[in-house]
DNA sequence: TTGTATGCGTTATCAT
DNA sequence: ATGATAACGCATACAA
């Protein structure tokens, strides 16, 4: 079925290392012209295709690399997925998408699975919690992962040992209440995502706590754990408008919590902005334009994939690097300046 | 550095063979409990992870399915992609993700690529254009593919002599249009995306050919052509409102492109629903809370990734096969009833 | 420069 | 049930 390499000898009338040197130009050897045009005019006749697997077993290393993230489908994750397969194409390397379907504990089995492929290189682009044994398993793994020859690069926090692209979330929220302070916000809620999610905690406490230093502060009641996705923020914001009144401003720590908020607040019979103000973190795309516009901190997310990939691509020093990556306040409708 | 089986054979006090049936339950052999004890712990030992690519050249086939798309960061397509993770990882497949980058042209290269990898299966999830050429060059390329023992599926239009997922592109259009009808839409224009692509041909013929079954001409001259993308859809908005009065209604023939469009009519001073309806098509899920809600056309997308999954891994007979997928028309905020 | 032979890590065939 | 040993498809050290 399956045409090979010998065949494509026979064909020539040439050795199977011809073959080889011919089609894939030995980086050391060189083949004559006329010959090497014999076996690439059988190769094309016999419509040839190297095996790729075969390939990498005669060579030690793939040309693949693996990306695993929570949710192929929520844009923060599929815009970073962009610019990780923009890097690995430019590498000439394959991705291999991995999905742990919101489940933090597969890591580890998606991890030992790319390692089974010895995928050249691993991006990790879900966030970390705070849990010591759930971190000190995923670094173990990877540790093996790099001992047995992979790299890996994660996005979010330098806590595994890893090269690490490190968003600057607290900047962000931090920037983010100041320019909200000043447009008159004093009543502040946080739809504040899981207790234990690292980015989730980071944007939430600096928020809270640059509001704080500038003389409001959020009562603990007015600040919602909830999941880290669209129905975290709606159920969030649900619990939030049962509790008490509504707030002039509620943060939601990402995009799609604020947009699950805004279902709960629809669905509540009020409105964004003209019953409370709403604000979120990343700036995903597919919001920019929506009326009205969500004021949100923005994170250049496609760079982010890339800045990974490149990362987790660059022969590895000793200690592990971290390069950071900026943050963007973005004022729109959703937070007018308050009368 | 590489631990290999040899090493646990070796470590177990084995054969090689043993092991590998140990480790790998072959279908036919079977292994004594104490000795699979001894391999198993020693694998542990080790630390040894198996070598898929290794496997793969043994076993005569791999493990892996290649998922093709225009753009990962696009929700159409990251909705696909979430449901062919899901269905793949359900059969114990990996997913090789390539993109062509917004250029069609790349997908024959694509193709072969994932046939390089041995891919077992490839989902093609971008729509086809009416291009002969890119088509039988496509459908040649797959037809090599398909010979040497993959399977294809193709989310579309059954144009290529695969097995198709086509999606009710037409009845959704239709029945948009008299909906829209009925609300007392009559002046009516379509952001039409490129005039090649079939997709967006078959929602724009069936909108416009409803609409005229109802009595109501859509002037030639009211039908922008331009990219299936956000900015061609802001870029087809631009030209519309520039050539022209403000039309009651737009309809644009992806939601994209309609959320391109309600930039360019924000930046020309304007507001949905106040000034102008719009209407778009696919329901990508960022949108659905949106305030004003966009009216559009539903298709289970998610579940179009699993369809077309399992149709590309469910053993071919004969003819190319076709599974029809509902869609459903969506009425929100952004196409209010005219007084 | 070309060909031969060996090795890559695994599975599968064949004796035992 | 277990163990040599030959594939699998390709790359490469070595010899010619």
């Amino acid at each position: 079925m399956a045409v090979t390499l010998s065949d494509v000898a026979r064909e020539a009338g040439v050795s199977l290392a011809t073959a080889s040197r011919a089609i894939n130009g030995s980086p050391t050897r060189t083949v004559r012209a006329d010959l090497r045009d014999r076996v690439l005019a059988a190769a094309e006749r016999l419509r040839y295709t190297p095996d790729a697997n075969a390939q990498a077993v005669a060579r030690g290393r793939t040309t693949s690399l693996g990306l695993v993230v929570h949710d192929i489908a929520d844009p923060y994750f599929s815009s970073i997925a962009r610019g990780v397969t923009h890097a690995a194409g430019r590498a000439g390397l394959q991705v291999i998408l991995a999905s742990t379907e919101q489940d933090p504990s597969r890591e580890l089995e998606i991890v030992e699975l790319l390692r089974r492929q010895r995928a050249r290189a691993i991006v990790i682009a879900g966030g970390r919690h705070d849990d010591a044994d759930a971190t000190a398993a995923l670094a173990a793994v990877l540790a093996e992962y790099r001992d047995s020859g992979g790299a890996a690069a994660l996005v979010g926090q330098p806590v595994l040992g890893t090269d690490t692209v490190q968003i600057a979330n607290a900047d962000g929220a931090r920037a983010l209440a100041r320019e909200l302070h000043a447009r008159g916000y004093r009543d502040v809620a946080v739809l504040a995502g899981p207790p234990t999610h690292l980015t989730a905690r980071e944007r939430r406490e600096a928020f809270v706590d640059e509001l704080a230093r500038l003389g409001v502060r959020v009562p603990d009641e007015r600040v919602v754990a909830g999941a880290f996705d669209h129905d975290g923020g709606a159920d969030a914001m649900r619990s939030l408008l049962a509790a008490g009144p509504v707030p002039e401003l509620v943060f939601a720590v990402n995009d799609v919590m604020a947009l699950g908020a805004l279902t709960a607040v629809r669905a509540a019979g009020l409105g964004v902005p003209d019953d409370l103000a709403l604000a979120g973190f990343d700036d995903i795309t597919t919001l920019r334009d929506v009326v009205p516009g969500l004021t949100t901190v923005r994170i250049p997310l496609e760079e982010v994939g890339v800045a990974a990939t490149e990362l987790a691509l660059e022969p590895a020093g000793g200690a592990p690097r971290v390069v950071p990556v900026e943050t963007h306040v973005t004022i729109r409708e959703s937070t007018p300046a308050r009368g």
